[in-house]
DNA sequence: TTGACTTCGTTGCGAATGAAACGAAAAATC
DNA sequence: GATTTTTCGTTTCATTCGCAACGAAGTCAA
C-alpha cells in the first residue's frame, strides 16, 4: 500500500530568505546599472573598480579582488576595459613587478566626482523610500555579512 | 587658480546598500548553490523552476518567468536541462498549443521531497544564525520588494 | 646560488547570460 | 473570414562569466 507520489513538504519560496535577498539585490542592481550605463557607459564590475580607486589610489588587482568581492579575472578584465576607455591607467609597480598599479586618470577622476554624487543621492533616495525599514534592513545585512563563510 | 584634480565627494562603498545587498545575496546564494550542486547536481535556475513545480503542477514557462523572477530564455533552458535529466516532463498544452506544460516526473517529485526538507532546514539555520536581526532583515526586504520598479 | 614553492595578473576554454529575432499559434481588428 | 497584432517558447548572437592553467616575478630553504 505505497503512495505513487512522494509526500511533498510544505515550502514557501516567497518566504525563503536567500530567494528574497537575491530578487531584492537584483532589483536594486538593475536600477543602478541602468543609471551607470546610460549616463557613463560603464558596467557594475567597472563601477566597483572605479569606486575603490576613487577612495584609494595606486591599488593592485589583488587589493580590489579582496575589498570589493570580485574574482581577480573579473577585476582584470574590468580594468582592461577601463584602461581602453581612458578612465584609469595601469602601471607596473616599481618595487614588486608582479603587481599592477591602478589609478584614475584625470578623465576618470572627473567622471567619478560626478558619479559619486549620484550614488550618494541614490542612497539617500533609497533610505527615504524605505523609511523606518532602512535601519532594520541594515541591521540584518550587518549580521548577514558578518556571518562566517560556510 | 584652478585645482588640477576634481574634488572627490565622500563615499563609502561599505555603507552603500545596493553593494551590501549584492554581496550578502551572493554569499547566501553560493552557500546554497554548493548544496544543490553537490547533493543533487542542479543549478540555481533549475532549482527555482523545480521549486515552483513542486508547489503547483502543470505550469507554463510564462508562469515561471512571472513568479520566480527569471527571464523566459533562462527558464526555457533550465527546463530543457531538467527534462534531459529526467526530473520534469514537457508537454504541449492541449487547449492553447503555444503553451508548454511543465510537471515533475516521479523522479523529480522524489528529489524535491528530499530537497525541500533541506531548504527548510537551511532557512531555520539561517534564522538561528541571524537571531533577532532575522525579523529586521525580513521587514527591510518586505519593503524593498514592495517598492515600485523604476 | 640553486631549486622548490608561492603570489600576481592574464588568458583560454566551456558554460551561461541577456537581448533580439524567429516561427507557430492565438487573439483582435476590420 | 481574412489580415494584422500579440503571445509563447526556442534559438541565435555577442558578451560575460568562473575556473583552471599559465608565465613572470618574488620568496623561501637547503
Amino acid at each position: 500500500m505505497s503512495e505513487d507520489a512522494a509526500e511533498m513538504p510544505e515550502f514557501d519560496l516567497y518566504s525563503f530568505t536567500p530567494y528574497r535577498l537575491a530578487v531584492a539585490a537584483e532589483k536594486l542592481s538593475e536600477r543602478l546599472a541602468r543609471q551607470y550605463r546610460d549616463r557613463f557607459g560603464i558596467s557594475i564590475p567597472e563601477w566597483r573598480v572605479l569606486v575603490h580607486l576613487a577612495q584609494s589610489d595606486d591599488v593592485s588587482v589583488r587589493d580590489i579582488e579582496a575589498r570589493v568581492a570580485m574574482e581577480k579575472s573579473k577585476v582584470s578584465r574590468a580594468a582592461s576595459r577601463l584602461e581602453a576607455s581612458g578612465l584609469i591607467a595601469k602601471t607596473r609597480h616599481e618595487g614588486d613587478k608582479r603587481l599592477v598599479k591602478l589609478r584614475l586618470t584625470a578623465n576618470g577622476r572627473a567622471m567619478m566626482a560626478e558619479l559619486l554624487v549620484l550614488a550618494n543621492a541614490f542612497q539617500a533616495e533609497l533610505e527615504a523610500e524605505l523609511g523606518d525599514a532602512a535601519t532594520k534592513l541594515e541591521t540584518g545585512l550587518d549580521r548577514l555579512l558578518a556571518l562566517p563563510p560556510r
